[in-house]
DNA sequence: GAAAGATGTCCATAATCTGGACGGAGCAGG
DNA sequence: CCTGCTCCGTCCAGATTATGGACATCTTTC
């Protein structure tokens, strides 16, 4: 009925593994790790988790029950159900010195939804997808609950999505959209290969990105990337409304609201991570899609310090 | 030289696997993990992680490889060195939701630091250790760096921890300080039986934790927990300050301070986590420092829900 | 400029993980 | 109260997987 892919399955565990380079059960068990975190608000059951995996329920339970050894996941003694645990929380702290996205965006955040009465949010890209972080919601009754944190689509499927894969070069969202062809098609049909094109067109004429309820009909949303001080992209805030609070004078409204607060949060960033040039105070880009299990030599793409 | 125990050694993986259950290499990889976690400042050589972890340099490679994979993991191409990378943020944000502890606390370590002049800490327990999670400095120019964010010590250890400790009932604290015996006996020999009797002690009769300099000598702190509002332990505050800001009188007004401070996190706790009764919108205890791999049947003791 | 110190890689051996099959808990209905 | 169903957790022989000593390479040091 709906067009949302929530419950979305097995497309991990075929693609990642580039080819055997050993300690699979790791990545199985990262897997499973990550898929948990998508189910964050109400935890996993098991038979999700085997469901979402492809992994037999020995397998998946085995693997389950290391992630708890390690306290980065929890299970309900009563329910049964599996969340993310308390050193989860600990890494994302200590990973938060380097990726201070949501910390620097929370605020705008809020303010967004405040004036606007929407329901805004912020995303980042992972690798050919993004991840919703936070959704802040508005005063507006009718919301539109088409996105929750945790959840995951292709890049460019939502506004903020959008956003983040229109600021990308040409060659790179090629590559992206034949990566992610096969989900897209099965699971996003509103989003040909011509709606895309459109969309990108759209986004960078104008500044914005515009989802024009293309995953949720009436549910439309517009999103803006945010940059690191080195011009990478950090992630993308966007705000969402039924269609008929999306009329072009009110986009163009909260375009620029928008653009405000992207410009607040890149400053944060900026005075966050841009004052260390020499050192390692910020992420560097890492290999995209693939990785090809390392080439001593072969990383002088992006380096780790100044240019 | 310094008693300070950093570069923190193979202690985890021998005590871990509670027994042959399994998924070997996941557990290995994810000490390793949290290893690198411990180094999110600088970033873990390959040979740091090989020497705090036990490992060979192949196997260990492979595992943090694996890590790289999905993403928790990104390795600097000029240093190579190994940081915390996108996923773990992602993760952390997500299970924060449920463990928004240094949320609560940010405000009030600013507002600690800023009307004391020291610094002051947010740390979480983790199984038998404290974790410290950030570090907030006040502008008193002499400064103590004996605790940085990522660096763990064994519950006790250090005001916030002791104050952890202190809440703990006797017989949990009897079973803690055995399990972390040989540790403390190696890594902190300040820490005697009666160090620990006499902090608990005082800590119980005063309300808050003092550490009389027994980490670092002239590095007196003093620190309090936080509480869930279903009464089990979210963390703790603390305030570090050289032994000549510490005196009796200087206690006992930080101690108001924090003590109010306390307060305020325990109420934002409150209004995040204490508005669901009956759904899971907060953690609920999970089995401690072992983990009888499962018991189906024997988990009455705390129950995830009301009582 | 050569030695020392790290990092990254290979491959035969040995231990580990896999997954079909089984047992049990909780629940709805007759 | 029992039956049927679903979901969860566990076991064990077979097969795939990980292990770590030894080697190659790059970087730093004296």
């Amino acid at each position: 009925m709906s067009i949302i892919w929530t419950e979305q399955g097995l497309d991990t565990l075929e693609r990642m593994a580039p080819e055997g380079s050993g300690a699979q059960s790791v990545d199985r068990a990262l897997t499973l790790l990550s898929l948990i975190g998508r189910h964050c608000e109400k935890g996993a059951s098991l038979a999700a988790i085997v469901e979402g995996s492809g992994l037999n329920r020995p397998t998946a339970r085995r693997l389950v029950l290391a992630l708890i050894r390690s306290r980065l996941v929890e299970q309900d003694p009563v329910t049964r159900r599996y969340f993310l645990g308390e050193e989860a929380y600990v890494l994302g702290v200590l990973a938060s010195r380097r990726f201070g996205f949501l910390d620097c965006a929370l605020e705008s955040l809020a303010s967004l939804s405040k004036t606007s009465g929407d329901t805004s949010f912020a995303s980042i890209r992972r690798g050919d997808y993004s991840v919703c972080l936070h959704r802040e919601e508005g005063a507006f009754p009718i919301r539109t609950h088409a996105l929750d944190p945790g959840h995951r689509h292709p890049l460019g499927v939502g506004a903020g999505a959008m956003a983040m894969l229109a600021a990308l070069d040409d060659a790179e969202i090629a590559r992206i959209l034949d990566t992610n062809q096969a989900i897209l098609a099965e699971h996003y049909p509103a989003y040909t290969s011509e709606a895309f094109a459109q969309d990108i067109a759209f986004a960078r004429s104008r500044g914005y990105a515009l989802n024009p309820g293309r995953v949720l009909q009436n549910s439309w949303a517009i999103g803006m990337a945010v940059r690191y001080p080195d011009g990478h992209i950090a992630g993308a805030l966007s705000v969402a409304a039924i269609d008929s609070r999306m009329g072009e004078a009110r986009q163009a409204e909260l375009a620029r609201d928008l653009a405000a607060e992207v410009l607040k949060v890149e400053t944060r960033l900026s005075g966050r991570f841009g004052a260390h040039p020499t050192t390692n105070g910020r992420p560097f880009k890492t290999a995209r899609g693939d990785l090809p299990p390392q080439s001593h030599s072969t990383a002088p793409s992006t380096g780790g310090v100044e240019p």
